[in-house]
DNA sequence: CTGTTAGCGCTTTCAG
DNA sequence: CTGAAAGCGCTAACAG
């Protein structure tokens, strides 16, 4: 309700047009124009309530249908009203509700991302990736970590449905046996997208590296520094990078004329302290390997741990090649040679291309698609023999 | 021929009433009701709209209420009921709406944390602290990022606060000024804890470790391996963690009779570029250090890399004790001694005192409290000179 | 024990 | 250019 600054009057008052981005009232009993001057207290009660648009509108003496189109620069706006309503927001600290706006709209402007695990450095750099581009766009990412927990993994999709999340961005646990959980948001007409740790489902969209050539190329640098007796350490058989890699081991070995021994290749879930135990396995073989490519920087790091233990030389004795160039591996000694993936890259494709998904009125007409990335041989001293 | 719908029974079918106008079987053998109707497709057509309670009751001929009552497994509701709404809710691949939720409960069930960065394991180990509390409360975690940057900071917190999370936790960038941006929540009745990384500001609850106590005995574990020119890469001013680190260094100098040295002392921003940059500056003084304090591990990480490139002897010409033991000072060469702190608990030590807020009827009641977690000294290769 | 009704804050036709 | 009104999915009195 507005009372004439002059005369008290409060109800012969009439809009009259907005100055300087305030609204003026005309006081029809003492003939006077006159604007609220912004000094005035606001009338809301943050404690109780944030601003609303009805705050605002009512501030205004307008509908807040008037201050939604304002807010959200529509076009069929006057100028006036669009720079009252923003200011007034603005000193009201109004914030948009995205509960309200994501139940009006069906559209949450979140998207979740399922990781692993992100106590190394791998997913969050990825995930970094995927924020540069999300959050510019106006997205949030929820993440959520399936802790390499099948049943986690379950619980989580459940979470995101709730959340009504817009899309979602998943890396595979080493335990996922099917995709089947994610089917609920091929239902719900969300679009997924995979990514590094996928499953052998061709029909969806995924962003991976090429983990045959990485691994390939791996093998291929210890077999030139000269090992002949060259272990795995293998990631879970239900993924495709630990098959994709392993298969790159043995192309390389027979390429290169060398036997496969069973007996050197050891599977690893993904399970710190089973690395541990494979290394100890790879070490007490009656003929120990010369050679070593882990499928991931953890498990390597944890094999030179326990060569180290025994006294096994690297890269004399034992020379190690790991995969996706984790930070660590430059720190420790000797340098672990690996395959760099390009993490940032990962994020950044996988969100884009979720975002096409997103944006497009039918996600059936998107053709599920899967984008390769490179990876790089970071030579370091883990492997290099002869120097 | 009537089949049961749960154990595919036909012959212990019995008749069994008549419910809101449909005939009700039983099935003796998995002691099961059941009405026809479940038989029947579902009416909902997944692609367009997720299920929501409105279908679950049409379907079951009941009111939406009811179906609310039953899936928040209210007290005053018919245990049949609840059952057969249970079962259409799970046919159904019924997900609440949280957004739905949020915005009748003004709830949101989730909660903000706002880190500097998670490439480091710091942070996610107490992210992961926090997870554990929250998810089984029902609580998801919204991350955000600041990036040791003010204004993303800021930006935070006006998407959390869109979010209308139920509460936040925070730990500040390097070049946080003030919590003035904080005090929107504190406005909005939003309780807000501060961890780790906190301000001057006295009237706010925070979990911190004792950080004079840990650089303290860091700094005597130097002196008492024979260290006589200390150094300290120092964190930025404006955190308090930086001010109490140089404090428990100054002090335990000054109690074994060592003079301070200014030239001994610089100031890192806690980009990992710059703490290279203080190594060197560090390394070329007249006369170097021989024992050095980093206010973090990355840092001292930093100024081994240097030293070890300068062919400088860790720990004989120069020993070295972090901050925080992140696993990566296990991994490197000599291990890196430092002060290890207990993440996992800072994390569920924050929001457990965050919950304590959110769920005292009025916020006001409750003091804030600071919560002083305590430091271990990890002795490894870095600095024992002696040995 | 269950149904009716009125919002929560926002968007979005549909009329002016 | 602006307002009125309906509705998004859910909760919560208030009646029965």
């Amino acid at each position: 309700m507005i009372k004439c600054v002059k005369c008290g009057e409060v109800d012969a008052i009439a809009k009259s047009g907005i100055v300087r981005g305030k609204q003026r009232y005309y006081c029809g009993k003492c003939d006077y124009y006159f604007t609220l001057s912004s000094e005035q207290p606001l009338t809301i009660n943050h404690k109780r309530h944030p601003a609303t648009i009805l705050d605002i509108a009512r501030e205004l003496q307008i509908s807040k249908s008037t201050v939604s189109r304002a807010l959200h620069g529509h076009s069929d706006i006057n100028e006036q009203t669009r720079k009252a309503v923003l200011e007034t927001a603005r000193r009201m600290e109004y914030q948009p509700n995205l509960l309200a706006y994501g139940l009006a709209k069906n559209k949450s402007m979140t998207v979740g991302i399922i990781v692993p695990e992100f106590i190394n450095s791998f997913f969050p750099f990825i995930i970094i990736g995927a924020q540069e581009v999300a959050n510019p766009a106006g997205y949030h990412v929820l993440i959520c970590q399936s802790n390499e927990s099948y049943p986690t993994e379950v619980a989580n999709t459940n979470v995101l449905l709730s959340s009504r999340v817009d899309g979602l961005l998943v890396s595979l646990t080493g335990e996922t046996p099917n995709i089947d959980h994610f089917k609920k948001f091929e239902r719900a007409g969300i679009p997924v997208v995979y990514f590094n740790r996928v499953c052998k489902d061709t029909n969806v969209s995924q962003v991976i590296v090429d983990d045959y050539d990485g691994a390939f190329k791996g093998v291929v640098h210890l077999i030139e520094n000269g090992c002949r007796r060259i272990a795995h350490i293998a990631g879970p058989p239900n993924l495709q990078i630990s098959q994709n890699r392993l298969k790159g081991y043995l192309d390389a070995l027979a390429q290169h004329g060398i036997e496969k021994d069973d007996s050197l290749i050891v599977s690893y879930d993904l399970n710190p302290q089973q690395a541990t135990l494979c290394a100890k396995q790879l070490f007490d073989l009656p003929t120990p390997p010369d050679g070593l490519f882990a499928v991931n920087d953890p498990a390597a790091i944890a094999a030179m741990l326990v060569a180290k233990e025994r006294g096994i030389k690297i890269p004399e004795e034992l020379a190690v090649v790991g995969f996706s160039n984790e930070p660590t591996s430059a720190l420790i000694e000797p340098g672990l040679t690996t395959l760099a993936q390009p993490m940032g890259d990962i994020g950044r494709t996988a969100i884009k291309m979720l975002f096409d998904q997103i944006e497009s009125e039918d996600h059936e007409t998107i053709e599920p698609e899967t984008r390769v990335l490179k990876t790089t041989l970071i030579v370091r001293g883990s492997s290099l023999k002869h120097k």
